[in-house]
DNA sequence: CGAACGCTTGAATCCAGTCAACCCCCGTGG
DNA sequence: CCACGGGGGTTGACTGGATTCAAGCGTTCG
């Protein structure tokens, strides 16, 4: 507790001036409400921080006084036992929120996979903001509407999918996140490790790997190196996912 | 689809004066924000609506048109595979709200557990409202931030608790919520059948009832008739909970 | 090099699921 | 009145998928 300017939170502040034209976040983050020159409101309550592999932000209930926007790096979200059980309950990549809160404490505990950075804006000076942009507080809305809806896909795999389906439904979603940024849709860079995808799919460590082996016998996917995966067979890996079919489809209303 | 008010929200429409000054759910929903004469401004724009009991309110995947809020009985909401199984995501007792939305579409389905009324707000309008009451908007995005806590709560829980501890646990938090309610808080209405339970916990009715049978030959609890739970050992069923033990409690920040 | 760690693989175990029977409670209708 | 059927709930026997326990491999790092 010597860092008098962090006497929660983790990492350390990166001085310097926001380099917001050039953030890879900026297009899909809260700021990206803020266009051209109004960036500029956030310069006197934004700041950056660099928190290294493995190391804390906050602690699930630990008081919040901040929203955090991943910009470099990837970490996830968590809540743990005493006993060393972990649910892992999210993956945070550029562009994704953290810090959403509940009664004035932070609902679980966050830590970086790799070195990751993040902006941070001090709550008390962003509901300051809501009044002069309204439309930062929808986004916050929207935002924690899909986290909500994603939340409720993550319940269906925990509660009703068996061991392959969970694994499945994981390296498709990861697909997918990669397809955003280029065109070799069907190679993965995994940003965690085994045990990090056990605790986030309910699993332990030997399950994810036997049936990642599974997959990689059946020539669904090549693994090369263990953070690497391509899919060979997309199809095949949409089917062991559940599917499209899996989850009903949208009833189509005639008329 | 002969109901021209409704081509899609399930339940009908009942007429005449909103009660909202006897409305039970009037203190706790997002109605609370409008003091006094202003509760006036939803006149205009809401109604009420009459579910029969396993009758559905709205489909995941239908264009969602109106935020609801639950004033009397009970609803649930889940989401369902094809081949039929069903992750139930949450129960909604008065006060409680439902319709948070995925792009323009309801996240899940909705369905009454015994007869039930909910008042009914059409997005749209609501968007107007928020202009002229920004507290309204504030509330929106504090109960979708609490929606989330919990919704992490219940992720811990299907991925990482015990068949004992997820029934203790439910049985624990039911406890809770009728506490609110009244002196006699060991008593428990349950609303729901075993079938929903396992929906809800992620296992199955055999498990459900062979583990209240447990928790009943302990001693720790006694049930009268199906839906009825008297908890007798308070501090028992917290422990098989997984207890506050279970959950790092919040930690201290010296200094 | 040796220790530590992450990952994989095999064998044994166990918790929860599956299958099946039965009970109880109700509502229905002869 | 009782016979009947059906649904929800309970219980038992068995099965099986995932966990646990244990060993071994490859890489990294002090």
């Amino acid at each position: 507790m010597n860092d008098a300017d962090a006497p929660v939170t983790g990492g350390r502040i990166i001085p310097g001036d926001l380099p917001c034209l050039v953030c890879q976040a900026r297009s899909s983050a809260v700021c990206s409400v803020l266009k051209g020159e109004r960036i500029a409101c956030l310069k006197d309550i934004v700041v950056r921080r660099q928190i290294d592999a493995g190391r804390r932000l906050f602690d699930e209930g630990d008081p919040a006084a901040h929203y955090f926007i991943v910009t470099d790096g990837a970490m996830m979200v968590f809540k743990e036992a005493h006993d060393g059980r972990r649910q892992i309950t999210g993956f945070l990549y550029p562009g994704d929120m953290l810090g959403l809160n509940h009664h004035q404490r932070y609902a679980y505990s966050a830590e970086a996979l790799g070195e990751a950075i993040v902006c941070q804006y001090p709550i008390a000076a962003m509901n300051g903001l809501f009044r002069e942009f309204p439309d930062m507080e929808h986004w916050l809305l929207r935002h924690c509407s899909d986290e909500l809806a994603s939340a409720h896909d993550q319940m269906f795999l925990l509660g009703r999918k068996t061991a392959m389906e969970k694994i499945a439904t994981f390296l498709w979603f990861q697909m997918h996140r990669m397809r955003r940024r280029g065109p070799d849709a069907t190679r993965l860079e995994l940003s965690m490790s085994r045990r990090e995808i056990a605790d986030y799919l309910g699993l332990t460590v030997e399950t994810v790997s036997r049936t990642i082996t599974r997959l990689r016998r059946d020539g669904t996917i090549r693994t090369a190196g263990k953070q690497t995966i391509d899919v060979l067979d997309v199809d095949e890996l949409r089917e062991r996912a559940g599917g499209d079919r899996a989850l009903k489809p949208a009833t189509a209303h005639p008329g």
